[in-house]
DNA sequence: ATATATACATACATTCTTGTTTGTATATAA
DNA sequence: TTATATACAAACAAGAATGTATGTATATAT
């Protein structure tokens, strides 16, 4: 029983994919041979083979999934146009990601993998590269929103917009790596919200 | 020529240890093998095998070298009587760590290495249990440095101590990863300290 | 209806990597 | 001074893991 259909194929990718997380999250991604995932997926590393040029092409198509549409979303809650004020925005934009985290399995999947089960060399060196870049635009986004608060007079203190958003990048940065490794949950998970509200009423007027 | 004096076989296992730190950093923990470290060592693996166990244990030995005494560090720039004031304490001993970065090759590497070439899984995910331990345990010393602050008046705001001490960890968390991230410097690692200024700033009145 | 490309499974060859075993020259203890 | 433990080097054995090559049944195009 060989030569499925278009649309058996691409199931058999996606069942790879989903077995290559799920592999890489308990094992590494280093530890991990296209045989475990084979096996999970229940084919034979020909149908790995098939679908994919080697682990490297996998862990993209992984990667792909979650952060293409990710940064995209980050984009919108803050430059949308919003009848809340700029603080909020960036508040709420903050606290999706992390109510993404929560209600999305392959995401917060992924983010374990890429930051706690993935040894950034080679060729996945340059993924860094594009972590750097990301950073930056993001910023960029708090930094406009920060500007907008300024303007409107609701800003606590006389910091510059770009520096009260690279704080607030550095602070978002540091709970989602606190967040991914609290798996039990008991010290981050649970009060990310609050640590984030906690946040941004630190630069809030009154 | 074998059997070194004892001196010389505590060299070797030096050099070894050195060795596995530049190897682990150029290839990865996952992808080093003993023969790579080795072979830089300019000794064959009997005489790994002869002072470590596996290469886990040489993982180890690297990681003890700068973080056993680093906690004690920190601890000593937050706890010991200062004629400075609580909030220059906390900023000051932000500060240091990123000194002891920049002028400590072998913790430099090593950050790196925990940090982003490595894979926390099985015998290596024990260690986040340490990170999250060692990281309440700074929490709760910065949380005691903002009492102090609020009892001498030096706040701006009226969040709570340990509110405070948290999203100074976070972000403290966030710079220390982007810092590593930011092997070229230009984002991150030349500005570390006006980041960390700014930070404190934030809370300290006027 | 036939030819061809597709979607895999199976088998093979090669290269790493590891752990262990054995050998050995020499500090060092007795 | 001799015996023994030390500090390695060298050789060995076994199992992974990878990439490729080959086989094959069947959608699908013509």
């Amino acid at each position: 029983m060989v030569r499925k259909t278009k649309e058996d194929a691409e199931l058999t990718r996606k069942r790879i994919i989903n077995s290559a997380r799920a592999v890489f999250l308990a094992r590494g991604v280093s530890r991990s041979t296209l045989e475990h995932i084979a096996a999970h997926a229940e084919v034979t590393r020909g149908a790995v083979y098939w679908h994919f040029k080697n682990k490297t092409d996998i862990f993209h198509a992984i990667r792909d999934q979650v952060f293409l549409p990710l940064i995209d979303r980050m984009d919108d809650s803050l430059t949308l146009a919003s009848n809340e004020d700029p603080l909020t925005q960036i508040e709420n934009s903050l606290c999706v990601t992390f109510d993404d985290l929560n209600n999305n399995i392959e995401m917060r999947q992924t983010y374990e993998i890429m930051m706690i089960k993935c040894e950034y060399v080679d060729e996945f060196s340059l993924v860094l590269q594009q972590i750097l870049s990301n950073c930056s635009s993001i910023t960029g986004k708090i930094k406009l929103a920060y500007e907008r608060a300024e303007a409107q007079n609701l800003l606590a203190c006389k910091h510059t917009p770009l520096a009260l958003a690279l704080d607030t990048h550095l602070f978002f940065g540091g709970l989602l790596h606190m967040w991914v490794k609290d798996a039990d949950g008991s010290m981050f998970r649970n009060q990310a919200k609050e640590l984030i509200k906690s946040h941004i009423n630190l630069r809030r007027k009154q």
